[in-house]
DNA sequence: CAAATGCCTTAGGG
DNA sequence: ACCCTAAGGCATT
């Protein structure tokens, strides 16, 4: 019988307002995790993670392989190698692992305190959503989740992940199941080599990826064979470096820049601003990184008054970096992390929690309301609505706004 | 540089 | 049942 090594549960001591694992785990960073009860799942740098969370503690445990295969019925893929330590200090290691992967340096409290004083809109939005945090993953992984995001769907983005580990990666334990046989088996994240090789792409057509799957094989082949080794790790923040990667580089990485970083990145197949920035930010431990899809994009629009003057409905370059210029000069430093909040804040999945009234009510609110009540009547075209909507709110922000976007169009030509 | 269009698939609303 | 469209964009023209 094959023995895996499992660690007892251990536990860190940490208020639901510092992390909350049932919320930052489902709002789109990472698309791996597994939750079964009361617990959640993932296989991380080696070993399968389990957490759960009550008001005082974050209680985690880890799994790790045996040198065996821990799957019974497909040997498919070999499990990683990587060397499990002795048992002894095997606690210590999670635990690190858990306060690097969850950025437990930082202080999510004076953080939000922080962003509530200079933005009024967070102030009113953040109370709800307390406890996210910024996850410091691997930046391959990070980078192949993003490249899959792009038009798509939270859950269906965690199928194509799981596809990819589960065809990829290498099996490392079971989640569920009273004996060792019992349950799914979970893999870790497959490198670049293994998604480098011929007829990935075809593969992943098959699989449902869609016109990602060309993106994904020429990343990886990019990533495999074109750049130097390391070469994504080396475009991590100094200030945040990867977890072991003072064993593994040392000091003697090259100093790099957030936009450098960002602008590396754009060399890959599937990667434009949007996936860049999501890389910079979740892989690469570039905190003023602000990834704008069409949620945060909308939020801009309706809660920052921005881009009023825009005709149409696609978004230019100029205005990507105006948006995510507008929101670190609010936000500071970890200004990706605040945007984080407000997305979440915005995502459908939780608007349970958004749909409540809110104890105070600005003017802002009740002009944005009786908006929607004008709106709400003509069915005809749904095109014409959302047009006529656009303009309407550009009536009301003009006077706001126009001060706003002069200054900022004026910055932002300049810097070209 | 701004704007328009094709790209793959699926879940969910009408 | 069946269409239609939105869904956390990117590449190309």
């Amino acid at each position: 019988m094959p023995s895996l090594r499992v660690s007892e549960w251990r536990k860190l001591p940490l208020s639901l307002t510092e992390l909350c694992i049932d919320t930052t785990l489902r709002c789109g960073q990472s698309f791996r995790w597994k939750k079964t009860d009361d617990e959640w799942h993932m296989v991380l740098h080696g070993r399968l993670l389990s957490l759960k969370q009550d008001d005082t503690y974050l209680h985690y445990k880890a799994t790790w392989p045996s040198k065996t295969s821990p799957g019974s019925e497909k040997p498919s893929v070999p499990v990683k190698e990587e060397s499990p330590p002795p048992l002894d200090s095997l606690a210590d290691d999670t635990e690190d692992l858990i306060r690097h992967y969850f950025s437990l340096k930082h202080d999510a409290g004076a953080l939000y305190e922080q962003w509530s004083q200079n933005d009024a809109n967070f102030r009113r939005k953040a109370p709800r959503f307390t406890g996210i945090r910024i996850l410091s993953q691997d930046a391959w992984e990070a980078l192949i989740g993003f490249i899959c995001s792009s038009n798509n769907n939270i859950s269906r983005i965690s199928q194509m992940v799981h596809k990819l580990c589960l065809h990829y990666g290498p099996s490392v334990a079971r989640i569920g199941g009273g004996s060792a046989d019992d349950g799914e088996l979970l893999h870790d994240f497959p490198d670049a080599a293994a998604l480098a090789g011929a007829g990935v792409e075809a593969h992943l057509r098959q699989l449902g990826f869609g016109y990602r799957a060309r993106y994904i094989a020429e990343t990886a082949r990019i990533v495999a064979q074109d750049k130097p080794p390391e070469w994504l790790e080396t475009l991590t923040n100094p200030e945040s470096p990867g977890w072991g990667a003072a064993e593994r580089y040392g000091t003697k990485l090259d100093r790099v820049s957030y936009r450098e970083a960002h602008d590396e990145l754009l060399t890959l197949s599937g990667v434009g601003p949007k996936v860049a920035d999501c890389v910079c930010l979740m892989g690469l431990g570039w905190g003023e990184a602000v990834p704008v899809d069409t949620h945060v994009w909308q939020i801009a629009q309706r809660d920052y008054k921005l881009g009023g003057k825009v005709k149409s409905k696609t978004f230019s370059k100029a205005m990507y970096d105006t948006v995510g210029d507008h929101f670190r000069g609010i936000w500071g430093s970890q200004a990706g992390w605040a945007q984080s909040v407000l997305f979440t804040a915005n995502l459908k999945s939780f608007s349970d929690r958004s749909a409540v009234k809110p104890e105070v009510e600005g003017i802002k609110i009740e002009v944005e309301e009786k908006l929607v009540l004008e709106e709400a009547k003509p069915k005809t075209k749904r095109k014409r609505a959302v047009l006529t909507e656009t303009v309407k709110l550009e009536e009301v922000s003009v006077k706001i706004e126009d001060n706003d976007t002069k200054r900022r169009r004026t910055r932002s030509s300049t810097r070209k």
